[in-house]
DNA sequence: GTATTTATATAGGTCGTTCTATATAGGAGT
DNA sequence: ACTCCTATATAGAACGACCTATATAAATAC
């Protein structure tokens, strides 16, 4: 089955946005890439940033389900390094070039609250993860551990858009298993 | 004396840019803020591009020129962790919503390759800057060492602008001395 | 047959850039 | 001292291209 107009357009639009910013990329060039007219945009999304919104609420939305999928389905004891791994899977898969909630960050802290506000719950909801891991590893009462993972990850989605992802993944696994470790050793 | 033309429209421009974004910044909004008419900045620079070039040039070499400061001041086996702090100092002066240069890759990725190769040229000049400082402190012969450093100091770039300087400096420092310590206690 | 998509036109703005013309100031040449 | 020259600034208009968004009528699809 075919993809709907809407679903055409949310998929060509997070690429470009992705891949050339968002204040850089035209609606024009969005509909010619969708294969629609602009005024189907416009039956579908009230604006250009109802239509970010759209686009970065979905990307969130699969971005934190794969994340719970790992989580739910790893080894007891292992809840957090199987939310590291998901993400390391992230980035491989979909975000090679950094994170499109950094860029939105960027672009909209003083241009729209909206947009700006739903980048930063975001990365809330990744923290929360890490945070709930932790605490099932029973590693909760070693305070600002997850925040601490927390700085490497977002280290990672800079590092792979320099150095590729091999390398970016090497480099964060063995910050955080360092991090891990030293958390256990201190648990005994 | 009163700062030259040009130099008022590189530090509005730079605040502008900054703040708002690249894309998102135009060249009537600059003039305005630096109190100068449109075409004095045309007299000084052949385009908004490069104005950019020239604002992301002038202000990196004040980063390296800060880090290179600590570092030749720092006492003997403690660079490394003066390049830390000092890459810490600017985030706290200069840099509290973030990379710009994060934000110029991201936004010119596809769209400029100067300034996009000016912005990862930023980058591999701080990695260097950890590099030599490895080696200096006789911690180069573990592999890889200044490269997750560097990643720890690219996720402060982030979390600064989610959490605020002092719980970024906070995990930025526990995570750095996590792996200076493990890297010294495998040396002995 | 009702909802969606298309096609086309257009409104109203902003973008980066260039133009012409005028004003001012400092240094060089005589 | 006096003029010439160059550099730098101002003011304001104008360019063509692009931007987001809307209006309307015909065509298509379930």
């Amino acid at each position: 089955m075919p993809a709907s107009k809407r679903d055409q357009l949310l998929a060509t639009a997070e690429r470009l946005f992705y891949e050339q910013g968002f204040h850089a990329t035209g609606i024009d060039r969005i509909v010619a890439d969708a294969g629609v007219v602009r005024m189907t945009l416009y039956n579908h999304f009230t604006s250009k940033e109802a239509l970010i919104m759209a686009v970065l609420q979905a990307r969130h939305e699969r971005f934190i389900a794969s994340l719970d999928a790992a989580a739910t389905s790893a080894s007891p004891g292992n809840m957090t390094r199987a939310i590291i791994e998901a993400h390391g899977r992230w980035l491989e898969h979909y975000s090679q070039y950094g994170c499109i909630m950094v860029k939105a960050m960027g672009e909209f802290a003083e241009h729209s609250t909206e947009i700006h506000a739903l980048a930063v719950a975001a990365k809330t909801d990744l923290l929360a993860r890490l945070e709930a891991a932790v605490t099932r590893d029973k590693l909760g009462h070693h305070d600002g551990l997850a925040r601490r993972l927390f700085v490497v990850l977002e280290g990672s989605n800079t590092t792979v858009a320099l150095f590729g992802i091999q390398t970016a993944l090497l480099d964060t696994r063995a910050v955080t298993d360092a991090l891990l470790a030293a958390a256990r050793s201190r648990t005994s």
